[in-house]
DNA sequence: GTTGTGGGCCAC
DNA sequence: AAACGTGGCCCACAAC
């Protein structure tokens, strides 16, 4: 059955399908759009599937098609499918329907990299349409009720928001042009599959290991406050009974910063860095407190609750566009953030059966410094395949490459990261244990090895002051906001030295997303987590040494897409558990 | 109760 | 006041 309007067609019979094909094969575009009854894929499902060409409007109800097979084709190939915000519409397609939708023009995306990393800013489709349509979607039916009998209102506001991505595209693809960002928007499109399939295919928690090490860091936790409490005096008038609740809060700074007046200790902060200077056991056993109830509430005793019941998998949302450097963000459970100790990591497996392949850049942003800043002894070091902080140690410290020891390595590869970020002689000398003359000392000598790189950090900061605006080797633009009080502080030239570097990392291992899912089609192997730098594949043990190699191709292929000089180089470790 | 903010700390 | 870039999250605490 099939009921036109003069807004749209409603699909209830899977005879219409092949009609609907047809339209779709002729369009140039098709804006596209789900409207489901949850927001997650496997808690819901989709009732709409609304296709938008420039002659015709189809609102498919899924609940009367079941089956949209016939769609698979063109769906999976064909014209570029619209969507705002496309990861979603991407999950509950292939999830529900078997079907990965592509290519894919993201506006939600697009909207974000023209804005240049602007925070706070809104990207509602309405927000969005207001912005480069001059017209604005009433959303008021987006949270109703999709499940059941669907008002007339629904459906207008259904076929609209799919239409509307025609006209929007067209804008969005303009402004992409005129900014250059017509390359760095193929690679996000390219890698909204791999981020959604990602985050589908979760990432297996042993429990039983989760819930042992929990144990024992809770027991080492009890420990380190019954130390800690020691050092402060009961307070006056308390009865011995009324004394056994928690009459300290070892959580509240403010409360600490109390007792430690109370034992003569002024502090400015609870910092660690302030912590390590007071020479007093009491702040030493702060110290081991705050790391274990760190440990115990934000990871231990909190993941589990992630583990979704359906698949027994941790799924947690990647946003692709929330960070100005273009890096991925993870939430929910953070899943990029998991201390690295031993400990932790290996409680992150792969089911039975299977093997996790575990793949990293190796020194990828370096890499890139090298690659922007041309400095010749940078760029050969990388190219040689040397140790570029064993060199570093080596021309700062005057011995040969031979006579680097461990502790002058360690310092070289902390002021080979620290002046990345736009670190200074105070705090740099500060983590190396010594004073500010000689932490002054040490980046000039080294800036005296690496010309180039002071040059290059210089004029980029320098850049950003003038042109408030910076792209990474991809053409991802920050835009950076003309703020006084950050440009007299130096945290924007610092953001500026470092924006080039890590966006840049961020193109490729992008790239890589993509070029990784796609080179594992086929194969029962898939993506489940990235961390920077570094991707996690959970496979078929026999397929490890297949993956191993494909995984290896596909990164090494990305970073040579965008560097030119500097090669790539990638690590790869075959585990069941998440550990090197 | 919920919401917002700041201190603090985990990752790369 | 701090002086290291990018995040997310826990907790305390205050306001509503």
């Amino acid at each position: 059955m099939e009921e036109k309007t003069a807004n749209y067609t409603l699909v209830t019979d899977p005879k219409e399908l092949p009609r609907v094909v047809n339209a779709l094969e002729e369009a140039g575009a098709v804006g596209a759009d789900t409207e489901t009854t949850s927001l997650s894929p496997r808690d819901g499902e989709a009732r709409l599937l609304q296709l938008a060409t420039p002659d015709e409007t189809f609102i498919i109800d899924l609940f009367e098609v079941r089956d949209i097979s016939p769609l698979k084709e063109v769906l999976e190939g064909g014209p570029v499918k619209i969507f705002h915000n496309s990861k979603f519409d991407f999950q509950f397609l292939k999830e529900l329907h078997g079907i990965s939708a592509a290519p894919v023009f993201d506006t939600m995306l697009a909207a974000q990299l023209l804005d240049g990393g602007r925070q706070g800013a809104a990207y509602g489709l309405d927000a969005v349409a207001e912005r480069y349509l001059d017209e604005s979607p009433d959303k008021s039916e987006q949270r109703s009720d999709w499940s059941g009998k669907l008002t007339g209102r629904q459906l207008e506001y259904a076929a609209r928001d799919a239409a509307v991505l025609l006209p929007l595209r067209e804008k969005l693809l303009e402004a992409l042009e005129a900014e250059e960002l017509v390359r760095v928007s193929k690679i996000e499109f390219a890698a909204v599959s791999s981020i959604a399939e990602m985050e589908l295919a979760g990432v297996k928690l042993d429990v039983g290991r989760w819930k042992e090490l929990e144990k024992t860091v809770r027991e080492r936790r009890d420990e380190a406050a019954l130390a800690l409490e020691a050092h402060f005096p009961e307070p006056e008038g308390v009865l011995p009974l009324e004394g056994l609740g928690p009459r300290l809060n070892l959580n509240s700074p403010q409360q600490i910063t109390d007792a430690f007046r109370s034992i003569g200790i002024e502090l400015a902060d609870t910092k660690v860095w302030t912590l390590l200077k007071v020479d007093h056991p009491a702040a030493r056993d702060l110290l081991r407190y705050r790391e274990l109830q760190k440990k115990l509430g934000t990871y231990l005793e909190t993941y589990p609750k992630f583990i979704h019941p359906k698949t027994g998998r941790i799924h947690a949302s990647f946003l692709q566009c929330r960070v100005p450097t273009g890096r991925l963000a993870c939430a929910s459970p953070n899943i990029q953030q998991i201390p690295h100790e031993e400990e932790f990591r290996r409680c992150f497996v792969a089911e039975n059966g299977y093997t996790l392949v575990i793949a990293d850049y190796s020194q990828i942003e370096l890499r890139i410094l090298a690659e922007v800043s041309d400095d010749p002894a940078f760029v050969s070091a990388f190219q040689k395949g040397e140790d570029l902080h064993s060199l570093t140690a080596a021309t700062m410290y005057g011995v040969s490459m031979e006579e680097v020891t461990k502790d002058q390595r360690s310092d070289a590869k902390r002021i080979n990261f620290g002046l990345m970020y736009g670190r200074g002689a105070k705090s740099l000398s500060a983590q190396l244990g010594t004073d500010e003359a000689r932490g002054r000392q040490l980046i000039d000598e080294y800036f005296n090895n690496y010309p180039k790189v002071q040059r290059y950090l210089q004029r980029t900061a320098n850049r950003a002051t003038r042109d408030r605006t910076l792209r990474t080797l991809a053409g991802r633009v920050r835009k950076f906001s003309n703020d006084p009080v950050e440009d007299d502080r130096g945290a924007m030239r610092r953001e500026a030295m470092n924006y080039p570097i890590q966006g840049s990392s961020a193109d490729i291992a992008k790239l890589a997303l993509a070029y990784i899912s796609r080179d594992l089609r086929g194969l029962d192997a898939r993506l489940v987590n990235s961390i920077h730098d570094e991707f996690v594949v959970e496979c078929r043990e026999e397929l490890a040494p297949e993956v191993s190699e494909k995984m290896r191709g596909a990164m090494t292929r990305a970073g040579e897409r965008i560097l030119e000089k500097v090669p790539v180089e990638v690590e790869v470790v075959v585990s069941r558990e998440w550990t090197k």
